[in-house]
DNA sequence: GGGCTAATTGAAAATAACATTCAATTTCAA
DNA sequence: TTGAAATTGAATGTTATTTTCAATTAGCCC
């Protein structure tokens, strides 16, 4: 059994916040550390019926929501209007493909940097940022090229 | 009159593109330059419609998607899922206040050159980026430390 | 272990934002 | 002016997400 540490992190949660813990919270916190990151919740529904096949969307949705107030997921908004949830962490950048769209992450402790420093000039306080490069990677790149 | 300039520009990728001239769209285009950027769909609705009170829905969007395929406006998606139209000219980044919406906008010439750094090192071809710090302005800062 | 109560679930219906359809209207080149 | 092609807008369709609500379940108390 993987995600020890996540799973101790939400019955903590639960517990402190008088929540239940249940198969379905628990099965859909596994599908989705399974799966990586920058999934959408349709992709963890399907996950997650593989081996709890009625698991409602209703209760993907909601344990999503929940994952992301314990501090355990995030939601991000990429630019094609589908929510998708990554695992909290460390926090990196994307380069998102537009073509395959592929989500490559990076770091950037000069950019980071430099970000507060404009937040200062404006007197404002940054809580959290996103950074985001569309583009096309090296794949889609080259097959582009080869088919003009 | 003013907005001069869009308004040939316009009137040339209309013509360029076989499209017709209206007066929805003239009008839809003076309202979000009014506006200042940073508009939704529905606020562009209700300033047009103060004026002209038959123009529908429909045809604010698909007037907006007009205006961004001509160049002179873009999309963009905040963290609220409802997308937003700003005017298309230099590049700049965001500042987006969590608790009044206030937008401010920023430029940097150190980031943008990091960030090509970065995708040449994956090899990527960056098309276009978002970069957006969400926190609280000062204004709002003030009025939570007030609070507390 | 059984009872109890609040939390949870999931199917279905509701909502919100945006897209499409289509008949009626309008533009504009000839 | 005329007529074909583009445009409009009301209504309807979609898609992603949320809410509702009756039925089920978790987990404390005995």
């Amino acid at each position: 059994m993987s995600h020890e540490v996540e799973k101790r992190s939400l019955a903590q949660y639960l517990e402190e916040n008088n929540l239940k813990h249940t198969k379905q919270r628990e099965a859909i916190l596994a599908a989705f550390l399974e799966a990586s990151g920058h999934i959408t919740s349709e992709e963890i529904h399907n996950r997650v019926r593989a081996e709890h096949p009625n698991i409602g969307y209703t209760t993907v949705y909601r344990t999503m929501k929940l994952l992301c107030d314990a501090g355990l997921a995030s939601e991000r908004h990429f630019e094609d209007g589908v929510t998708r949830y990554e695992i909290e962490q460390e926090h990196h950048d994307h380069l998102v493909c537009l073509r395959c769209g592929k989500i490559i992450e990076f770091e950037c402790a000069m950019i980071e940097k430099t970000q507060l420093e404009i937040a200062d000039r404006y007197q404002f306080r940054v809580l959290r940022h996103r950074h985001e490069l569309y583009g096309h990677c090296d794949a889609c790149e080259r097959a582009a090229a080869a088919t003009e």
